[in-house]
DNA sequence: GACATGTACATTGTATACAGTATGGTGTCG
DNA sequence: CGACACCATACTGTATACAATGTACATGTC
């Protein structure tokens, strides 16, 4: 699907137990609120309950799941609430992420943006959805490299895995917003490349913004509140 | 010993070790890319690896250690760039926390905010500078219970263990804010006991880019980049 | 019949044993 | 003398056994 399957061998056991939950837990094929005890996760993937317990306290920490002591662990309930939520902390976070990758002077990495740009406009020409969207994310990425600085790229990570509930539902609910992003997409990558960080940062925010509206009505029509 | 400490406070073992570690790293008993072996750590506080790993996990998420797979896990060292990283994050967030807070209309903990103001007052009349730290620290959690928003709370909370070790070694070297502080975070209290979003963002943002700017040459001194 | 209490079971939390891996030193060979 | 391989050691990673705790159900009492 369009979750790349990034399947190293570099990758720890609870890393890769953690990015298989994630998944199922994305696309929706272990349920909300469902309980997720460790003895059947690792009967499930073979393992024992050791890896388990870390990968998830990895779920735990990027808000997949809510643990509470001694109890046990739920997927975490999708709501507009929490759907708000993340959008108003991502949004300054994905602003500052721009203006920073802006004032970055390096310039091979910015050459590599320029042919991600290319890449969408591309596949946008071509009506390719699947392209425009890893690209997409690959830009996102560049960013998040340009911008270097990893304490940024922390708390947007542990964001990342809760936004993609929503943005899965949206895509199988066919809220289509692939042409509002082309544009703006292409904006933020100019005033990137251009050095211009308050125009990155302006862009980014007002363009996750618009994202965040779109898909709005939806979550709190499927998921109340 | 904090072993019925635990049990009465209802705290597990591995918060609690959380907690100890995290006290050590700040205050500077436990030192900066000083290294932590599971086994170390259990003999000091007498219990087994297990709960150690679900601390150092803890201990990781907040960003006070670096783990490397299967090498181990070292403090994670201050250095400007660090420093710099933790508040241009810091900063967009507790604006918005001071935002939401404003514009809750939870009267209770609003008259309970304006408690915490008067304390601030007389703490600094008094020049009882321990007094004024607490009730501004908790007068910190109160916007947090105002903003009501579990995902901000979240990024905030892994920010602060690292923030504090930058801020402990500021009181180390006098580096004295307090004065500053008292004037801004007043009017702060107000805009948001007055329901105003805007100045309540505008304002703690305002504060902690001046709080952040102090420090900075003196971080910039003592750890270098 | 409603509620409290006790008990069995399921599940998490902790300890410990064992396996796998990185590191540093020592020896041997070029 | 230097480089490489090998081995010892220390530590992390994983499995498993055991303890503690919460939950559900049954039994008993009012």
């Amino acid at each position: 699907m369009f979750l790349q399957r990034t399947q190293k061998f570099s990758l720890s056991i609870p890393e890769s137990l953690a990015e298989s939950l994630e998944e199922e837990i994305i696309v929706g094929r272990i349920k909300s609120e469902e309980r997720l005890t460790e003895e059947m996760v690792a009967e499930r993937y073979g393992v024992s309950r050791s890896p388990v317990r870390e990968a998830l306290r990895l779920l735990e920490r990027d808000g997949l799941v809510i643990r509470e002591a001694r109890r046990g662990i739920w997927v975490a309930p999708l709501s507009q609430k929490d759907f708000d939520e993340v959008y108003t902390c991502r949004t300054p976070l994905e602003g500052l992420a721009a203006r920073q990758a802006a004032l970055s002077r390096d310039d091979v990495l910015k050459k590599e943006l320029r042919a991600v740009q290319r890449e969408l406009e591309e596949a946008q020409t071509n009506g390719d959805v699947r392209s425009f969207f890893t690209a997409d994310v690959r830009g996102s990425l560049m960013i998040y490299k340009l911008a270097d600085n990893r304490t940024l790229r922390r708390l947007l990570q542990s964001l990342e895995k809760q936004m993609l509930r929503y943005r899965f539902h949206a895509y199988e609910q066919n809220v289509d917003m692939i042409k509002l992003s082309l544009e703006d997409t292409t904006r933020i990558f100019d005033a990137i490349l251009a050095c211009n960080g308050d125009a990155a940062q302006s862009l980014t925010e007002n363009l996750i913004h618009q994202i965040w509206q779109n898909m709005r009505d939806e979550v709190g029509r499927s998921f109340g509140n």
